[in-house]
RNA sequence: GCGGAAAUAGCUCAGUUGGUAGAGCGCAACCUUGCCAAGGUUGAGGUCGCGAGUUCGAGACUCGUUUUCCGCUCCA
């Protein structure tokens, strides 16, 4: 099976056995927005409360909070998102394909550059030592009329950016002549504007200050919120905050399944610190998050660090982890050395002062951050792809069965009367009596023990319990293991701590 | 948003040149069995994605529309 078969497989999968749902399915369903069903909104759950006990527990400087998804618009002016998140784009007409606006202007002007530079090349190649490449630049004919063109076309440009001036940006297109690069005809379409950001009404419609949006990462939260958790929480710096919630990006093509959702989740920690420490942090950071994917034991080769080289209007160093994903490596996680850009403009557009007074150094200043940022769903869809498995067992027969980390797992056991009779229910359900405070676990009496068994794998519990006979008499069960298909005898009241040993977060986070 | 393909039971699919909607698996109840997807009996479940049109008659033909998949495009 081709990693393609596969995924379509795992979504089928995800559907049938209650983990992931497409949104208002009766309805013809909604593109791009997932449900998690019973089994999807546990491993969610169990993901949440790993990153969360990680990030808030094992460090006594991270603490939480949890901010709403409306915020003051200043917010996302200050943030620059209003600007960044805002693309002009516009279509060639024959080769079908859609650019956006002001990068086909910066090209135009590259090319632009490029002319000159080779005019520079040619000059320096006739006139050596003696020459001068600021004077020739303001000198020679051709260079002189490409200099001016550039910065013509940039004051324009800028001029149509800063007044969302769709037209004037049409228009900068058509008065360069530039072409589509594909076709090669300049038959173009309106320029139109894609906002990332959705946006509602809030309190009277109509009124344009009334308008605000839908956070479109959580961070935001974090930034505004830094003054009171550092003084509430006599916080000192170094320091973060974390966050898990949602998100809200109207993105133009949203595909792959939870991979790339107009609504989705973030679990982001913001860590505040003394600027000029943040490539050191940045590093730490790197190893950390790192460190927490691997523990997991889904195969270190499956993760990646991909360095940005262009990097965000905030960042001065990004990298990803990228998951092996089935259809490649692909942005599991960020990690951002933000500088002081969030803090220092929110200090400007409020008024407020966003400061900290180091007593080691008797400063203040406004501190830098290095950001860590991970997609829940990506997170669920990692752990779901690679758990998923069509095994052919010895004897020639095929199981599915999801091996999840058991800490993950949804169901942690399933108790099972060997038969519906005999008094095995009832023992039965005893057992789950005595479990159910600790663990969610499933009862299930109908069909075959086998049959019984291959539901189990195909929701990933680790643990079948099996009651029979005998445990009437020596008050033992079997426990077979999903991942090995083997079974052990054990005595019913060693059950609870055989399966924390096994199962308890506090265990995985004990490895870190 | 563009181009291509697809949509029939919970799932996988069949349905002849247009003539009363089917199978296997699954699901539910009962009987039988008892450690890796057993067998039997009975039953529930579909206005064939939606809306028009052609026709005496449309699951099938035409148009529109929605959703999904593939390829572009976009992606802090």
């Amino acid at each position: 099976m081709t990693q393609d078969e596969l995924f379509k497989v795992l979504v089928a999968h995800c559907k049938e056995y209650g983990f992931i749902f497409p949104s208002s399915e009766i309805y013809d369903g909604l593109a791009a927005v997932y449900d998690y069903g019973q089994m999807g909104v546990e491993l969610k759950n169990n993901i949440k409360k790993y990153w969360w006990g990680a990030m808030t527990r094992l460090h006594e400087n991270i603490v939480g909070i949890d901010s709403c998804i409306f915020m003051h618009p200043k917010i996302w002016e200050a943030s620059g998102h209003v600007g960044a998140f805002n693309d002009p784009l516009i279509d060639n007409k024959d080769s079908k394909k859609r650019y956006r606006a002001d990068v086909l202007i910066e090209d135009y002007i590259a090319k632009l550059e490029e002319k000159n530079a080779k005019e520079v090349e040619k000059g320096r190649k006739k006139f050596g030592d003696a020459f001068d490449e600021e004077k020739f630049l303001q000198t020679n004919p051709n260079c002189v009329r490409n200099s001016e063109k550039i910065a013509q076309v940039r004051k324009r440009m800028a001029d149509a950016l800063n007044a969302n001036d769709l037209k004037e940006l049409r228009q900068i297109i058509i008065d360069c002549e530039i072409a589509c690069p594909i076709s090669g005809t300049k038959n173009w379409t309106e320029v139109r504007q894609f906002n990332l950001m959705f946006s509602t009404q809030l309190g009277s419609v109509g009124e344009e200050a009334n308008t605000i949006y839908l956070r479109p990462e959580t961070a935001q939260g974090i930034f505004v919120n830094y003054l009171n958790v550092q003084k509430t929480g006599r916080m000192k710096i170094p320091f973060g905050i974390a966050q898990i919630g949602k998100a809200f990006r109207n993105e133009i093509v949203a595909r792959q399944f939870i991979f790339r959702m107009r609504e989705f989740e973030q679990m982001e920690m913001q860590f505040f610190i003394k600027p000029g420490t943040e490539l050191d942090w940045f590093a730490q950071w790197k190893k950390n998050r790192m460190a927490w994917h691997v523990n997991l034991g889904m195969g270190a080769e499956n993760y990646r660090f991909h360095d940005h080289d262009k990097l965000a209007h905030y960042a001065n160093a990004a990298t990803d982890i990228e998951f092996n994903f089935p259809f490649g490596f692909k942005e599991l996680e960020g990690i951002h050395s933000r500088t002081d850009f969030d803090l220092g403009n929110h200090q400007k557009f409020s008024g407020k002062k966003i400061q900290y007074f180091d007593p080691e150094s008797n400063e203040s200043y406004t501190p830098y951050v290095v950001e860590t940022s991970i997609g829940v769903d990506r997170m669920v869809l990692a752990v779901l792809s690679h758990s998923f498995k069509e095994e052919t067992l010895e004897n020639g027969e095929t199981r599915v069965v999801l091996s999840i980390p058991a800490p993950l797992a949804p169901v942690k056991a399933a108790v099972l009367p060997l038969v519906k009779k005999d008094g095995l229910p009832e023992l039965a359900q005893k057992i789950m009596d005595m479990l159910k405070f600790d663990f969610n676990c499933q009862y299930d009496e109908k069909d075959s023990i086998g049959k019984r068994y291959r539901r189990q794998d195909a929701i990933g519990t680790p643990f079948c319990i099996t009651v029979d006979h005998d445990s009437l008499e020596d008050g033992c069960v079997t426990v077979r293991y999903r991942d090995t298909m083997t079974q052990d005898r054990i005595k019913i009241e060693d059950l609870p701590a055989m399966i924390h040993r096994e199962v308890d977060l506090g265990v995985l986070l004990r490895k870190l």
